[in-house]
DNA sequence: TCACATAAGTTATAATATATAACTTATGTT
DNA sequence: AACATAAGTTATATATTATAACTTATGTGA
């Protein structure tokens, strides 16, 4: 890498390490161009040599929003992985939701509404949301093909149009997957999602006195319900 | 109401509707109020007679959602409310996904994050927030309380520092609410809202091929646990 | 009916935002 | 040393919210 290449990336990483900041303080859409060359020594129009566009700016950071979360979670699959299958399925989701806590703005670029005027490229940040997913598919993985857990009893009697169906970026990280084991990942993800969501937009503590109680004893309940 | 009260109404509420209709086309916060005079036919700054700023616009415009909300959920209650216990509550259920899939802006503006450099003004927008809780924690209390249904297992081994607390403006509308009731509540108001935020946000069609059969089948999974 | 207060609009202006164009200076390579 | 290009500059266009000062329309009380 030349010197010149090198210090482009500094800048490059010193305007998303700044914009993320801005961002943290007056919310995702709260992001000025303008404010963060000033707060670099240098004119609004000097961005725009490193990003095309607000929207890419954005675009980048939701990209690197989806990543890291993914790596918290594998990381996570991975110090666990020689335990128990429920033991480590419950760090997984455990990470996740203290992710989402310490990084409430990445978190909203990745599940939270869309940023106003801003068209998601879905080319660039759509292969990479799949990779958030994979770590708990494979913990499943584990439990139901290669330890032979029986499946949940719900799985029972599904009506026969729900198709359950990876998308393709997903399908080249876990080759062959049974449909059971997609859709019982599916069903956990959802009611996590929901709770981690209500929580961190403030719907949650008018109800719930100590939420991270509420959502370590739902994470057992589920476990339960999907015999692990 | 004086004539010139009503027409000040009327303006009011083509403010608030033409407002609508921007978000709906460009999301939450593309909002120009420039954009809402100019369409209207007037000058900018004379919107500022009818609403003090543009947060006081928004905030107008989530209350009206809350209750627009809390109006559907209400009004199936009643049509089913001489129906059984269950059949009540999946109408109820069903009616509040298709109103967040027909309102998705209203939504957002309750559930999504917060639009930029909007700050909520909770004294005005909390009151309401209760009632969009309070037909299901209704209809939840007539089947433990008056129809004597047992609670369902997962209730029995609760952590006990795990507190269960209705806000004040909640409690109004329901006196007396043991906490197992509003505990059931609780985790069934989550479950739903997680498959409902990420079907609003396309993380769900990715990997469901028919979202509305899945959740059908989601709520009578829950029912089942609920014991109804 | 007329006088007058106030409601409801106007234009002008300030402060910021994204973004483009045209120009200058620094850097690295041939 | 010459030169292409990277990386910055200022100037400008066009939005935005919001305030100030001023004008016109409306409704009411004497």
């Amino acid at each position: 890498m030349t010197r010149r290449a090198k210090f482009r990336q500094i800048t490059i990483d010193e305007i998303k390490s700044l914009a993320r900041l801005q961002m943290a303080e007056g919310g995702t859409a709260s992001l000025s161009l303008n404010a963060i060359a000033k707060h670099m020594g240098m004119s609004g129009p000097a961005l725009y040599r490193y990003f095309e566009s607000r929207d890419a700016l954005i675009t980048a950071l939701i990209v690197e929003a989806y990543e890291a979360l993914a790596n918290a979670l594998e990381e996570t699959a991975a110090r666990f992985a020689d335990q128990p299958v429920r033991d480590c399925l419950r760090q997984v989701l455990l990470t996740y939701r203290r992710w989402a806590l310490d990084h409430p703005i990445d978190f909203q670029l990745i599940f939270g509404n869309p940023i106003p005027g801003y068209q998601a490229e879905e080319k660039i940040t759509a292969p990479t949301a799949g990779k958030v997913f994979a770590p708990i598919l494979k913990i499943l993985q584990r439990a139901y093909q290669q330890e032979n857990r029986p499946y949940p009893s719900f799985l029972e009697n599904l009506p026969p149009q729900l198709q359950v169906h990876l998308s393709h970026s997903m399908r080249e990280f876990q080759p062959s997957l049974p449909e059971k084991v997609v859709y019982i990942g599916i069903v956990g993800w959802y009611h996590i999602h929901g709770m981690i969501m209500l929580e961190l937009f403030n719907h949650i503590q008018p109800l719930i006195s100590d939420p991270a109680t509420f959502y370590s004893n739902e994470i057992e309940r589920l476990m339960d319900q999907m015999n692990l």
